[in-house]
RNA sequence: GCGCGUCUAGCUCAUCGGGUAGAGCACCGGACUUUUAAUCCGGCGGGCUGGGUUCGAGUCCCAGGACGCGCACCA
């Protein structure tokens, strides 16, 4: 990032103090490489995680020495002492070991460039195992080797980073100083996995469907658009791979999963990023309730592989309630018997609720889930059996013609899925699209293009079929008690910002 | 997009009714062979940007920027 005459030619806000440390630094580095020792070696061998060697001597006694020698390596995160003794403590991404160096076993000029070293230098070290009088498990340093010179100052070695901007645009920052984010997303990795495994033992083959994609469709989002040179065309950045899922289902492989990113070009929040991770699988000869099973397992899994020791109980199965049944729960109102715009905002009204004048009935019907029962379901939740009207994908309910068979999972409060029994029946789904035409003429920018290509695969004739779209980052969000998602995405999407020092 | 709030040293934080801004960590120099937020002595370093009011502004006013929270938007 920052060239050497960054400094020269963007204005400094921190005054003298910054261009002093990357000073110092540079001069350690000058005087290294005079004494012919190579600040960025290419390699170092057989480094073993401190965690291994903590667990090997779990039962040595203070200050008893260890007949054993490890090698490894890490960033020098704290120093004491100095003249003929010091020690030092190295991190690495299993956690931190206490270094102990002398001038009786290094010799003078080693141990005075040890501990002349930065905070934030990368070392290797070998070393033998002893704990100290006062317990602490440690390595006496044998030899070292310095791996990687910093040439920046690390985080306040107590309180890390704290600046939420910084730890954000300088994530790198943010993990070298703050150990629970360290961790935090090594336990998304797991849940990653968990899901992974969870589809893979159940025989789901896993696909890589289009990202950029002539036709968006499979959800009700606006998308990012660009543009293909070659081809001199319109493109978008999906908004779900569903389409294309499904056209894999009619091809025959029965059992398919996709994980990977979507994009919608709509606002950020607290549980919103505009390109998030999403797991849709999709499961023939199977419908909504069967793959809400599915559901509660995949979860359940991924929450004893994250160590999830929270409030939340995933264990299936889960409380299921209709939608129907839950708006008239919590609001009073029926939707189904106030089935038409006019008499559902007169309902609404009636209980004193607020109407936003251009919403449809279907948008009224989104207004009562997410302001009055969406924030009630904290425990994992399935609502299910949607108005046909919201679902221009979903079967529709095969015991009430004005449902379709779907649900959406729920938890914290927060929506984590959305299933339906999809539905296959090709003229049905042509007349769904013309519905969704004549909405967008209307004004709707979030409805589902119509889609030849799509229709003409479920002509050729698509099994029964159950599918599931989980938003991964929200399902990390709640396994790790995060309150946004920006603390689940490595980097999440920010304002631009002049490149100022951080 | 709207409202409210925040911005002080590289980092973490103080301070004041408008009157020359402090600490800890880090950094530089020195002491120290079992420390662990090591300690001791000495040193370096700062008010987001741009205007305005004022004898004097980090402090009051205006505009801008970034960030935070809420709302709006949001399968």
């Amino acid at each position: 990032m920052a060239a050497p005459d960054d400094e020269a030619t963007v204005p400094t806000p921190g005054g003298e103090g910054l261009p002093e440390l990357l000073a110092a630094r540079r001069r350690k580095l000058e005087r290294l490489r005079a004494e012919g020792i190579d600040p960025f070696p290419p390699e170092f061998d057989g480094v073993v995680p401190t965690a291994d060697v903590r667990a090997a001597h779990e039962d040595l006694a203070d200050g008893a020495e260890a007949d054993a020698r490890y090698r490894v390596a890490g960033r020098l995160a704290a120093r004491r002492g100095g003249g003929k003794a010091a020690f030092l403590d190295l991190v690495d991404r299993s956690g931190r070991i206490q270094l102990h160096a002398r001038v009786d076993v290094l010799g003078q000029a080693s141990l005075d460039r040890l501990v002349g070293l930065d905070l934030g230098d990368l070392i290797g070290v070998d070393g033998t195992v002893f704990r100290s009088r006062r317990g602490e498990l440690s390595l006496r340093v044998e030899d070292w080797t310095l791996l990687a010179k910093s040439l920046r100052p690390p985080p306040e070695k107590h309180h890390g980073v704290q600046d939420v901007e910084t730890r954000l645009r300088h994530r790198e920052l943010d993990l070298i100083g703050n150990e629970d984010a360290r961790a935090r997303f090594v336990t998304r990795a797991r849940i990653v996995s968990a899901l992974r495994r969870g589809l893979d033992e159940a025989g789901f083959v896993e696909v890589e469907t289009p990202v950029l994609q002539p036709l968006y469709g499979g959800a009700n989002a606006r998308p990012f658009t660009t543009h293909h040179n070659a081809l001199d065309r319109e493109l978008f950045l999906r908004i779900a791979p569903e389409l294309y899922l499904k056209r894999l289902i009619v091809g025959g492989l029965e059992r398919v999963y996709e994980l990977g990113k979507d994009f919608r070009n709509e606002g950020v929040s607290h549980k919103h990023n505009p390109e998030f991770t999403m797991l849709e699988f999709y499961e023939a000869y199977a419908d909504y309730g069967d793959v809400a099973t599915r559901t509660e397992q995949l979860v359940a899994a991924a929450a004893g592989a994250a160590g999830y020791a929270g409030e939340l109980d995933f264990t299936p199965p889960w409380r299921r309630e209709t939608l129907t049944e839950a708006i008239r729960s919590r609001t009073g109102i029926d939707i189904l018997a106030a089935h038409d715009r006019d008499a559902l905002a007169a309902a609404m009204a009636a209980r004193g609720l607020t109407v936003p004048p251009e919403d449809t009935w279907a948008q009224l019907v989104d207004e009562l889930v997410s302001k009055h029962v969406e924030p009630t379901l904290i425990q994992p939740t399935f609502l299910t059996d949607y108005p046909v009207e919201l679902s221009p994908l979903a079967k529709r309910h095969r015991d009430d013609e004005r449902l379709v068979e779907r649900w959406e999972a729920y938890a914290q409060g927060m929506e984590l899925a959305n299933a339906f029994t999809e539905l296959n029946d090709p003229d049905e789904q042509r007349r769904r699209f013309e519905q969704q035409r004549a909405d967008a003429a209307a004004g709707d920018a979030e409805a589902q293009p119509y889609d030849e290509s799509f229709l003409q695969a479920l002509e050729q004739g698509m099994p029964p079929t159950g599918g599931v779209g989980l938003g991964v980052d929200r399902l990390v969000m709640v396994l790790t008690g995060q309150r946004t998602i920006r603390e689940v995405v490595l980097f999440p999407a920010m304002r631009d910002e002049g490149e100022t020092a951080r």
